[in-house]
Parts: C-alpha cells; sequence; structure tokens
DNA sequence: GAAATAATTCGTTATTTGGCGAAATATAGG
DNA sequence: CCTATATTTCGCCAAATAACGAATTATTTC
C-alpha cells in the first residue's frame, strides 16, 4: 500500500480519525485513549498501530505507560498539507467535538487512578 | 457516515482512487473504467456507486451509456480543499501516473470498438 | 415491438476488518 | 527475583467488503 492509500485507510475508520483527531496538540497514552474510545485495550493497541503504520503517529515509552502522539515530520510535504486539510474538514464537520469535554475529562485524570477503574470494570 | 468519513472510505480504495484520479477534467463512460481497472463492469460498476455516494462523482445518461465525472460542488468548502490536497498528495506520490499512458489510449479509441472487443473476452 | 446491448442490481463466495479475551512481553517496585 | 500491571500479540468469531456471473433494466436500432 501507497502512503497516501495508507493514511486514508488509516483514517476512514471512526475510531481511528477519532483517535488522531484527539492527538492534536497532546500526546496521550493507550489507556487514557482506551477511556475514550470505550473500546478494549487489544482492539484500541490494534488501530493504534494502524496509525502507526500509516506513519501518522508515533510512540514513546515511559515506565508502564506508552504514549502516542503525532508523527512531527511527514515523509512528503504534500501529505502534511493533507493532513492539515482533514483537520479543517473534520472541524468544519464538528467531527471529533463531542469529543472535546470526554478528553478534557480524561487528561485531568491521575493515570494510576484512571488505570485502577478501568481495571475493576 | 459523515461527510468527512465517507470521502476518506470511498478514496481508502486502490481501484476508486486510481478511478477518482481519472476523472480529473475529463468524464468517462463506464466501459472505459472498465477497461483501465481490468475488473468486471458489476464491480465497477459498484465502485462508482460508492463514488457517488460520497459525493465525489456525478453521473450522466447518454444513449446507452453513463458517463461519470467528478462533482462540480462539493458540500463545504474544506472538502474541496481537502480533494485538492488529495490530488497533490498523489500527484507528489506518482499515483495513478502509470494510468495516463493507458487512459489516453482508451480515450482515443472508438466507444463501439471498446465494447466490441471487451464483449469478445 | 423485438433484438441487441450498456449498465445496474442481485446472489454468492472469498477475503479483510474490527471486535474481544487469553497469553505473552516488558517494566516498576517491593 | 517475584509480583503487579500496562501494552502488545495471538487466536478466534462476526460483520463488512470486493470480486464475479446471472438476472434485470433501460435505451437504441432494426
Amino acid at each position: 500500500m501507497g502512503r497516501l492509500t495508507g493514511v486514508l485507510s488509516a483514517l476512514s475508520d471512526d475510531s481511528r480519525i477519532r483517535t488522531f483527531l484527539a492527538l492534536r496538540g497532546r500526546e496521550l497514552c493507550v489507556c487514557q485513549i482506551v477511556e475514550l474510545l470505550g473500546l478494549a485495550t487489544s482492539t484500541v493497541s490494534k488501530h493504534l498501530s494502524i496509525l502507526k503504520a500509516a506513519g501518522l503517529v508515533e510512540s514513546r515509552k515511559r515506565g508502564r505507560w506508552v504514549y502516542y502522539h503525532r508523527s512531527a515530520a511527514q515523509a512528503g510535504t504534500r501529505t502534511k498539507k493533507l493532513i492539515a486539510c482533514i483537520d479543517s474538514a473534520a472541524d468544519e464537520e464538528g467531527l471529533g467535538a463531542s469529543d472535546f469535554g470526554k478528553i478534557r475529562k480524561i487528561c485531568s485524570m491521575d493515570l494510576e487512578k484512571l488505570c485502577r477503574v478501568q481495571r475493576e470494570n
């Protein structure tokens, strides 16, 4: 699969584009994204690996937690612009807007506590 | 499915993005796209209906032939820009470049003749 | 109006995808 | 080094998707 096709198919899934939008200007760890999407950890991990394979995100391991953030450098100049266009189009449509509140809440929680609550479910 | 997600998933298929790129600045009828992609007519028709549902193309019936072309008006301002970005990114990557020659050849052929040849296969 | 024919719709099949839970992996902290 | 635990990988299942050919539809032409 080519780079463009990779980007397009990575973002054509609802959970993945929500994740990608959530990662604008911040990094999130897997358990926070699990909380946002309400899916099993293994499922979220798979989605993240697809975003990673498309070159859209990178990860950083910090202790037991793995943080994901958007890739700073994009392979092509145009790809970078394409992503900006997708962000704008998502804004225009209000996609991801319904996640804003939830994301803020998740970010304000202590990670240890978040994981403890998730384990109890 | 939202408009953006619709556009992204419509174009995340290799046959469909090739078709969409082929429709830049020209219209093509179904049998010409069949020739380009080398797929069954029914399959191509399905792909075109998906592009149409995403609002990316429109069709025009002319006698027995149905011609497809890109939609002129896009729902959102940003969607229009997004499509321009996708075209640019495709150019940068050389996606669809390998189809250029074939498309020119197909366009130079008489439609009646093209269909006759296809029927014989 | 009957035959020919381009395109669409329908039914079937094989593959891919998205989801889960269990097992494996890696790391922190006793 | 042993336990706890956050994430990944693996194996499985259900649903979605892409492909085809046959049947249907719409249009031209005889």
